[in-house]
DNA sequence: CGCAAACTTGATGTTGCTCAAGCTAGGTGG
DNA sequence: CCACCTAGCTTGAGCAACATCAAGTTTGCG
């Protein structure tokens, strides 16, 4: 793991697949936006359940996990961050959640003090964040109706879609850098189930599978129908 | 529905079970905070999905739920929400989720462009919503863990407690507004399920259910550890 | 090439869902 | 004032989806 302080005023923008992305492009252009840049090896722990919650990070490159635990292990995946998503934006004094490297990851570390110092100085920049809070809410609030009121393969067509948002539109063959284990935690389900259910969804021809870390998406339409629960095989 | 006018400077200060509660406390002392008070009846909707998202609505008393459906009809309620809640703060053109009344309402509304001024003339304004919206997002996140990963009588237990710190701590007994059907689209249950369990708990003596809208609570310790699995009954 | 971790596949088990009755309580009209 | 009526709740029996347990198989790395 290196590190390095550097000047950060911004960079190159991002695709941006999720409207309000990266947090570079609000700070971009003022003088105080000073950040460290540094590196994690896939599994090492960015900050865990339970930590002073004095940083915020954005991903700059690879993947991380958020998830939360229960006494006996049991685990829920809350998200995959993928390149510009924040990190750590909590301001009640803990963290509520564990982020794990799911590959080699690059953050860019914001101490919490100039965080909020950009807040108070930098115009329109809290009101960017409350639209980047916003946001999460309502993926937040899709992944509920996800792991309440779908089944197993409605949970897996969805989650393909949006690995498929994530990874610029139209890319019809997908990167899996999470382990089966990782998505079977995302969902809610076992790993057997993941396994069994992008088994049929292969043999149904809707996905092929290369190699288990990619996936590719044959039938898009499918897949989208059999996301919402509009399976036409129903009578 | 009766509609009026006003002056909206403060509401009295609110118990403040959630640590950043309360829209009124921050324009206070603001001149331009005004406002529109409004009442629903029970079971009538504020908005729903697919609406322009053009208020931010603050509950001043009563029960709102909030939910998603599937297509089929299936539904997720994501939030019950009491006396201080903001509801509508979605920055992205349109609500993403339908808010209906439980209870008779009253509601504080703010138009959109009222309330964009307020974040950007107010200090502090924009500061204080994104500790809402970072505390909403805690609260999700916590759900999803409850929806993914745990069993019925532990979704049930948590419920209550749940509830309990709604209204005011150390409350032994528990107003429950919501049918049993909202609890079971809340939990990822059936009403079924969610009637089940909660007679199980008052066999169990854990509870006491004077009627079907009130709970007792009998064993608060008891119900916490089944809300986390500690159910020391394994072995 | 060998090893360990990850993944797949199969057989069996259990939780919670579905379907189907009853029950209870609150509100309304006779 | 009481009886009905309906919406909501409870309870029971059977079943299905997904979990669990248990082998195998593949993959990628040293």
């Amino acid at each position: 793991m290196s590190r390095g302080v550097v000047a950060h005023v911004a960079f190159k923008p991002e695709p941006a697949k999720l409207s309000p992305r990266g947090l570079a492009s609000l700070g971009a252009g003022s003088p105080v936006a000073v950040s460290t840049l540094q590196k994690k090896a896939a599994g090492e722990t960015v900050f865990a359940e339970g930590d002073e919650a004095d940083s915020v990070y954005e991903v700059v490159r690879g993947m991380v996990r958020l998830y939360k635990l229960l006494p006996d292990g049991r685990r829920q995946i809350t998200g995959f961050l993928s390149a510009g998503h924040l990190l750590g934006l909590a301001p009640e004094g803990t963290c509520v959640y564990t982020a794990e490297a799911i590959t080699e990851v690059t953050l860019c570390r914001y101490k919490r003090a100039t965080f909020e110092r950009l807040i108070d100085e930098v115009p329109g920049f809290a009101r960017r964040l409350l639209e980047v809070a916003s946001h999460e809410l309502r993926v937040a609030q899709d992944q509920m109706l996800l792991l309440g009121r779908k089944a197993a393969t409605e949970k897996v067509a969805s989650f393909l879609l949006l690995m498929a948002e994530q990874q610029g539109d139209d890319a019809d063959e997908i990167d899996v850098p999470m382990t089966r284990n990782d998505i079977a935690d995302y969902l809610g389900l076992t790993i057997e189930t993941v396994s069994r259910t992008l088994t049929k969804l292969r043999q149904d021809g809707l996905i092929a599978l290369p190699t288990p870390a990619r996936i590719e998406i044959r039938d898009l339409d499918g897949l989208e129908d059999l996301a919402v629960g509009e399976n036409d095989a129903d009578f």
